[in-house]
Formats: C-alpha cells, structure tokens, sequence
DNA sequence: CATTCATTCCCATGTTATCCCATGATCACC
DNA sequence: GGTGATCATGGGATAACATGGGAATGAATG
C-alpha cells in the first residue's frame, strides 16, 4: 500500500498536534523516517505533505539537469528550504508548525487529501469549497489523463 | 534521513558560535568528520554548506567529467581552495569564521537554509527578502519539476 | 617568563517538543 | 449482540535542544 487515497479530517489539539490517518502512516511504513515531510503550498491556502522518499526523488530529479533553468532552482530551493521534517509519536500524530498552520488557515481541524504520490492538508471548510470547484470543472471540462502502460511486473506500487 | 530540509534561525553568540540545527547534524551523522564543511558562496552573500562526502563528489565530478564545463572547473578549484571544515563541539556548535560571517553579513543570527543535499547559511533578513522574491515568482511561472521514475521497488528513503 | 588572545570543553538554564499513559470512539469479528 | 482490536484524542511527565557563561588548554606576543 503506496498511494495516498482518500480524505480524512482530523482534530488539532491545543499543542498543535494531529493524528496523521493511519492509512497514509501505513504508505510510509517502510520507510526509514517515521514522519512526513511538509511544505507551504505555492499553488493554493494548503500544505503539500509527501514522503521523504519523494524529496529524496525531487532532489535526483533537480541535479539530474546540471543546465537546470533558474525557475527550476528556484522552485526545488523553496521546497528543501521550506519543507519540513515531521516525525509522528508513537501515536502517529504530528506537530503542525505555526506557519503552516497559518498558510493554510488550519485552526482546530485539517483535511488530509489523498493526491496519489503526494497528500495534502487543508482547512476542512475550504477544501469543501475547493473539492466541489474542481467537480464543477470536471464536469464541464472532461479532463482526460493520459496512462501510462503497465510497468514490468514484480515491481510494485 | 540525508536530506538537507527547513529553514532554522540559530543565534551567534559573542563568541562567534551557532549550533547547528539537530536535523543537518543527524543527516551528517554517517559521515566519519563530525561537522561541516563551508565555503563562500559565489552566487550570492551566503555561505554554501555541505558534508564531506558531497566534497568528494564534486572533486570527483571536476575530475573526469564533461558535465562540467571550464567555468565550473574553474569554480570547483576556487570551492577547494575557500573550503574549511568547521567541526561542531560536543553540543553541536560551529565557530562560524570572520571572512565568512562579513560575505553574508551575519552579525548575530545566522539561518540555515536547506537545499538539499547542501545547504546555505544567511543572514536571516537577508534570506527573507530573497525568499519572498522567488516565491513571488515562482506564484507567477508556476514552474514544474520532471520527475524521475521511481527506484526499484525495495530501495527506500 | 608573564600576558593576552583564541579555542575547546564542561556545566547550567529555559524553552520546546517528545514520550508515556489513559480514555473514547469506531469498526470488525465472532 | 457482544467482544476485541485499532485508531483518534487528551493531558501530565520527561528528554532534547538551543543558548549562555565559565574554566582549562594552547599558541602567539611582549
């Protein structure tokens, strides 16, 4: 179990903790960091969470150009230099930092977004909005996603 | 956890020491030099940092690589020469040498700058004001990143 | 030979985050 | 329908970390 699926909305207590949902715990189980690792979204009012796996790929990807363009530098250097490491305790919760928090508006509550690879967390009320937004759009658009073939078999994800 | 990630604020004291953060320390914890190695930065008024074994890589990568051009040939033979090792006391600290203090202007703060697989020392306003200036723009390209697929299964972190 | 300065280690402190235990709630299983 | 297990949540205790100052060491200087 890999992906990140589904959306959870868990409470933040007043020490700023949240219990990352046991599923997404589950998709990092292998890894060495028992923790995720989180950033400010540049995109939207969210927090970006991954994996230290997928920084680790990011890092790869960022130096495999050494003719890497100046918006890619940057990018890859707001990300390792805003992103967070946060291990969960032995009860799989998290300590939200402040700025995070504030980014993404987050008070008493957060939405974990299964995005695949990658999750996101919100304030529930306004992924609420954003969700039935992207919906309207679909609806109207018919976003199409190309597949990839299959990959040889015996390697999972 | 070899990454370099986060933004860490440490204060300089009188003497000239900084701790530095837990997270760098223990992401260099494999290495048989216990501290780090520093160089003024060419492209900007910080201080580059890395580990030891980053070092090697590059010295082997001016050695017998085209990836470098003459220039950054040039530049990692500058890298070498400016390069000190600064090795952290039993609590974590660095001395942070004076030439490198006046190149990014740190007087009594200094902020770690994950990049990666280095990182940067900056003075904390400094840093600040870059930081919102590349955010800026990236709000504005919304550049991507292309991935590299995934290892093969079973190779973590 | 005495002084000065720089460097390194050692110990003390406050703050913050981490652990540990306890409690509910939900769900699955028998 | 009862019973455990898993999971989310709450709060007090504990350890880790950043930081400050002092003592020991050693090298350069007068």
């Amino acid at each position: 179990m890999r992906l990140f699926l589904s959306t959870f909305v868990n409470k933040v207590d007043k020490k700023g903790r949240v219990s990352v949902p046991a599923t997404f715990r589950a998709s990092l189980a292998d890894q060495p960091f028992t923790g995720i690792v989180a950033y400010r979204s540049f995109t939207g009012a969210c927090i970006e969470g991954c994996g230290m796996d997928f920084m680790q790929r990011l890092s790869e990807s960022a130096q495999h150009f050494d003719a890497y363009s100046a918006e890619q530098e940057d990018l890859t250097a707001l990300i390792f230099a805003d992103a967070r490491q946060l291990a969960w305790d032995p009860e799989g919760r998290i300590l939200l930092p402040e700025d995070l928090m504030a980014h993404a508006g987050i008070a008493d509550a957060a939405a974990f977004v299964g995005k695949g690879q990658t999750f996101q967390i919100w304030e529930p009320q306004a992924y609420r909005a954003i969700e039935s937004d992207i919906r309207a759009r679909a609806l109207k658009a018919r976003p199409t996603l190309p597949l990839k073939p299959r990959p040889p078999a015996g390697e999972a994800q």
